[in-house]
RNA sequence: GGAGGAGUACGGUAGCCCGGUAACCGGCCCGCCUGCUAAGCGGGUGGACGGGUGAUGAGCCCGUCUCGCGGGUUCGAAUCCCGCCUCCUCCGCCA
């Protein structure tokens, strides 16, 4: 959510924000127009409460006639308090329902463009592999190797879910271990999340008024949903906590499955593990004090870029353009690893900064010593390894002529020393 | 799922039955006293929002809200009534 202070001073910036997102920059002024009407009601009424607060203190000290005058006074103010809140309520909902729904205000560095054709590659790391055979693609590989079954997986569950089999549920544990052992390495605190959680909490790390049901998926006769991704709960961790500056930033390391709808994307990458209903994640979280959120993003991805190279796949940097940026983020770099498959590369990481927009919903604040004001911190965050898309990447960069893929070598202690999956 | 209890400012608590300016202790800040420190003595002490005056965020002044959250009753609610959330105890069920 943004700060409507802030909108009030410098609503010029909030407008060309929404442009760069290619957005229609109108709700900034309805906000301003709505935020007028609400002030003005609020004067009155805290007018008629302050007569109404002053007559409060003089009644238990008047008696007879005097006081049944004063309490008669008192019972028409009453009415016509009563007769104004509700305008007033109105007129906050109008205005909190309103600003729920703008996205955050893109970063000064964010590039300017409608879609992911304007992102711009930051730096690229490796070389594409180059077969002297014809490569598969991981479906093919998986499937042959044993450890993918997307046909049972789709008898049991539909389309877009898999079974995992073998050495498969190894390398997806081995893909979480050696994250969560370089976040413990870091100082990351791991935290196992709930995977349900209320509704309030998804449109508090994601943005939107309402829960996004195209994406999430919404419990039955309950205020819970399944979590999109750790960073939901994790942007929840601290809610309505005011932190000590000295403790920031705070890095959390999220484990979890993530469940996701993708009810807008019929027909699109259908095929495999790309994009799937559940999947499992390591997710990076950071509150930053707001004078280093920008340097904590720089290390979150660093973080990300050492984990793909140890796995030693080929992949580039990019910044995302406003158009592609998600509603609650203030700017994003994803990590596209060379998937041989796909015949590019593909997003295997992204890593954000969403400013104080997801604090500023979660009422995540911080104090600079003991006293004085608190202000909302900054949060980040960013995928460690999600495992599926991982997975995607390491069969099919690794793979050789007969069908058996080699491993990375930094697996091979969580996989029982084995270097390589054979067909069989 | 059933029964009962609790939630008060930074921390700990009183007030609630029986409606009328949120109190007390600690902490913290300022001052006094004192070779130093501590004790002792005196004073002060939050947050959110709206307005005024400064220079559109300092400071100062006025006001509203803030006793878990949201409603209701009332001239007036921490206090009475209703709903919800969280925690605790017991019962039931369960891996």
């Amino acid at each position: 959510m943004l700060d409507l202070r802030q909108i009030r001073e410098d609503p010029e910036r909030f407008r060309s924000g929404l442009r760069k997102r290619g957005r229609d920059p109108g709700p900034v002024d309805a906000a301003l127009e709505i935020d007028r009407r609400r002030r003005a009601l609020l004067a009155e009424i805290e007018r008629l409460r302050a007569d109404q607060n002053r007559a409060s203190a003089e009644i238990p000290a008047l008696k007879g006639k005097d006081r049944e005058a004063r309490i008669a006074e008192m019972k028409v103010l009453a009415a016509r308090i009563k007769d104004l809140e509700p305008h007033l309520a109105s007129a906050e909902s109008e205005l909190d329902g309103l600003l729920r729904s703008l996205p955050n205000h893109p970063d000064e560095t964010v590039p300017e463009g409608t879609d992911s054709s304007a992102n711009v590659v930051v730096r690229t790391w490796g070389t594409p592999p180059a077969f002297d055979f014809t490569p598969r693609d991981h479906v093919e590989l998986g499937t042959g190797l044993g450890i993918l079954d997307f046909e049972r997986g789709a008898r049991a569950s539909g389309s877009r879910f898999y079974y995992m089999r073998g050495d498969g549920v190894l390398l997806e544990t081995a893909l979480a271990r050696m994250a969560m052992d370089l976040l413990v390495g870091e100082g990351f605190t791991l935290l196992g999340t709930p995977m349900l959680v209320r509704s309030g909490v998804i449109t508090g790390a994601w943005g939107g008024a309402t829960l996004d049901t195209q994406q999430t998926y919404k419990v039955e006769d309950e205020d819970l949903a399944l979590i999109g991704t750790s960073e939901q709960p994790l942007a929840a961790y601290h809610m309505d906590e005011t932190l000590d500056a000295a403790a920031l930033p705070l890095r959390y390391g999220g484990v979890s499955w993530c469940f996701r709808r993708e009810a807008g994307s019929h027909g699109r990458d259908v095929r495999g593990l790309y994009r799937v209903h559940q999947f499992f994640k390591i997710e990076m979280f950071s509150y930053a004090h707001p004078d280093r959120s920008r340097e904590e993003h720089e290390y979150l991805v660093g973080l990300e870029e050492r984990f793909v190279q140890a796995l030693g796949l080929p992949h580039r940097v990019v910044l995302l353009c406003g158009g592609d940026l998600g509603l609650g983020m203030a700017k994003t770099y994803d990590i596209e690893t060379w998937m041989p498959g796909r015949g590019g590369y593909s997003e295997t990481h992204s890593c954000s900064n969403a400013g104080a927009f997801q604090a500023r919903r979660m009422g995540t604040r911080f104090r600079e010593g003991a006293r004085g004001g608190s202000e909302y911190v900054h949060t980040l965050n960013g995928t460690l390894a999600a495992t599926g898309r991982a997975i995607i990447a390491i069969l099919e960069n690794g793979q050789q002529a007969d069908g058996s893929v080699r491993l990375p070598e930094v697996l091979a202690p969580y996989m029982r020393w084995q270097t390589e999956l054979r067909p069989g």
